[in-house]
DNA sequence: AAACAATACGAACGGTCGTATTATTAGTTT
DNA sequence: AAACTAATAATACGACCGTTCGTATTGTTT
């Protein structure tokens, strides 16, 4: 039981405190660089008191996968849903992305991005559920974009734009940790901004 | 000393199959993933005689990466290269990257996009040398696109037609590699043609 | 034939990994 | 205060990590 009278007991505290460190270690290292050991040190806890709160190291990543989705939507999501949906919409959420990146809301840049890419070419449950978190965040982009179509603010394929725009918050994400430069930051806002002029009505 | 009169001598010989090996896995577990005692006995020699040939962990990630850009080079930029330059050699750019991801020269999909991914926000001789990659890959694009500019086959700002269109590839790469399909190389095509159509003269 | 490198080997090192078992602490309930 | 339960800790395990060592084998050079 993790709460009595709405009230956290100590459990829960330890694994929200857990998996907040967890995904500032995943986005740097990764899901596997994330080891439980490494992680109770730095918490200054025990290794056999932390890993009891997941049973395994494959729960503690699904887990951690979790707890960065739910701060992704806030940083990325939530900030943009408080825009109309529309043209505007999408704009907010091609700028929030990009503050999510360059602010470093995960200190090694997007935790998805990083992930994915670990995960990509291999089987098992986190690669799933990292699948299905690509689709999600596809479907929502789309979704955006055909919102601000139905409107008339936009004519273009909505699944086509969203790709497009996709790539450019990737790409910028990418060559930002590796150069540790903002100027990709500034060639993806460039992009978007020609590629919403180009399907503007 | 590794060439006598032009043979090879044992040695390099087990040099190159380690590395044609390690590239192969270390685009789908990664530098850190790729271990030297799982490397040794997939190639059925021994741990200590792998070690030998390299010195340290790192020189071998370091070895994997020269490797991998020897083997990136003769599978996506020879191809294009054989195009004369301008528009046409854009277009053949693109679509040998595509099919170097598509067709899994390396089994995980783009080595160096999960390995820059990997090694993104780490420090290290590793994460210069991807950056260096990196750089040179963007030169070798904007260069590309360039000479079409020049011959009025395009009206663009070289850089960023280059990032537009690196964030194509990278995009489609990855999704093909979470949903195992191929619908992703689709849309980058089309984002690609629409993106030069838009830049035509 | 003798000397010399280059190459590969098996064994072992200290460490860390994920995991299991067992004990201890702390909080709640009776 | 006693009993019970949830949370944390202590300890240990086998497997694997990168690395080092001494040694055997091989091929080339004198």
């Amino acid at each position: 039981m993790e709460k009595v009278d709405g009230r956290l007991v100590r459990g829960d505290q330890t694994r929200r405190a857990v998996l907040r460190r967890a995904v500032d270690i995943a986005s740097v290292d990764g899901l596997e660089g994330l080891s439980i050991g490494r992680l109770a040190s730095e918490l200054g806890i025990s290794k056999s008191g932390l890993f009891a709160h997941f049973g395994s190291k494959e729960e503690l990543q699904l887990a951690t996968i979790r707890a960065a989705r739910r701060i992704y939507a806030d940083a990325v999501v939530t900030p943009a849903f408080e825009v109309e949906p529309g043209l505007g919409r999408v704009r907010a959420l091609s700028e929030s992305w990009l503050e999510y990146s360059r602010q470093r809301v995960f200190p090694g840049g997007c935790f998805f991005a990083k992930v994915s890419h670990e995960y990509g070419a291999r089987g098992g449950a986190v690669h799933e559920a990292l699948a299905a978190v690509h689709l999600e965040w596809m479907g929502l982009i789309e979704t955006t974009v055909r919102e601000a179509v139905e409107r008339g603010e936009l004519e273009a394929d909505p699944a086509q734009l969203a790709f497009d725009l996709n790539a450019y918050y990737e790409s910028a994400n990418l060559a930002s940790i590796l150069h540790g430069s903002e100027s990709a930051y500034v060639q993806a806002r460039q992009a978007i901004r020609a590629r919403l002029e180009s399907a503007g009505v």
